[in-house]
DNA sequence: CTAGGATCCTGTCAGC
DNA sequence: TGCTGACAGGATCCTA
């Protein structure tokens, strides 16, 4: 799903068309993906906090958009602006199977379309927004955090692996499965590594490393395809562009030519270069092995 | 408190 | 072709 760099993008794009429109109607289509009574109102900002969109009204009230694995957004009026979770007819036959909540405005609509219905819009009271439970857990963006603090709480979490942590939104937030891959091989660390062996200078890396993917991806309009149906075309693609291990396993490391490999890290498919990321000597945490028929339903 | 796994849900794809 | 299991760019809840 889209992690910061493609929520921003979002953001970006959808100012262009939504702010100070009026919201006349919200057709909920699945009632889990809308939490709260729909309102009406005028769009006067558009904020991010970390991989959530807010649009706030202008009668106190907030619509957060969570987008989770696979949520999109595709607004269709004079002009059309797509972006989310890549799909390959992004603005086509809309509304879809997939779409759950349609948000009419006065001269267009938004379609939230969710194929896995993790995500949602909330309904919140403005003032209550930096209050809600998940946006007040969040930690501070790489750019502003400082690698002293960042260093700290790896070591609060010493025994778990270094690419757990960082997907970690209460430790940084921001990075997803993507930038977690690409700021590690960046940064030269293998994802397996124990946050507690992670020295300050490397601390410092992951930030550094961190900031520099996202930035790249939010310069070019995020990976997750973001489709302006505008003269100019412009189209996210950052996964072809400037990915270096990110489902590229078998392909050769740009910097050594070494095979990328893919392994399993906290539940999730995991990128690297086996060469340039090696695992520090005391470290003892076994890579998952691909399968383990997991989970008989009735366990419970 | 931390660490790890299961879970929410739908769709696609590889392997029999 | 039809079935089965694994997997998927996220985050929370439960257990030990």
């Amino acid at each position: 799903m889209p992690e910061l760099p493609e929520v921003e993008t979002i953001r970006r794009g959808l100012k262009n068309f939504i702010l100070r429109k009026k919201i006349c109607k919200i057709e909920v289509l699945c009632d889990k993906s809308f939490i709260g009574a729909p309102p009406k109102g005028i769009v006067i900002r558009i904020r991010r906090f970390g991989k959530a969109l807010i649009l706030d009204l202008d009668n106190g009230k907030s619509l957060m958009i969570h987008l989770r694995m696979t949520g999109q957004l595709i607004y269709d009026g004079k002009e059309r602006y797509a972006a989310g979770h890549p799909s390959e007819n992004f603005t086509a036959n809309l509304p879809n199977r997939q779409t759950r909540v349609i948000i009419y405005f006065d001269d267009g609509k938004l379609y939230f379309n969710d194929q896995r219905k993790f995500g949602f819009i909330k309904v919140i009271e403005t003032p209550e927004v930096e209050n809600d439970s998940f946006i007040k857990k969040l930690a501070k963006e790489p750019w502003q955090m400082q690698a002293e603090e960042l260093y700290e709480k790896l070591q609060r979490h010493k025994n778990s692996c270094i690419k757990a942590v960082i997907l970690d939104q209460s430790i940084i937030c921001g990075l997803g499965n993507i930038y977690a891959d690409e700021s590690l091989f960046m940064a030269k660390i293998h994802p397996l590594t124990k946050s507690g062996l992670i020295t300050p200078a490397e601390a410092e890396k992951i930030l550094l490393s961190a900031r520099e993917v996202m930035e790249a991806s939010i310069n070019s309009g995020g990976s997750t395809m973001a489709t302006y149906v505008r003269a100019d075309g412009t189209k996210g693609d950052y996964l072809e562009k400037f990915a270096q291990v990110f489902r590229r396993e078998g392909q050769p490391c740009p910097r050594c030519g070494h095979k990328i490999t893919k392994i399993k890290v906290a539940g999730r498919g995991t990128h690297l270069c086996p060469r340039c990321q090696t695992i520090p000597k005391d470290n003892v945490i076994h890579a998952q092995k691909n399968s383990a028929p997991t989970s008989r339903k009735g366990t419970k």
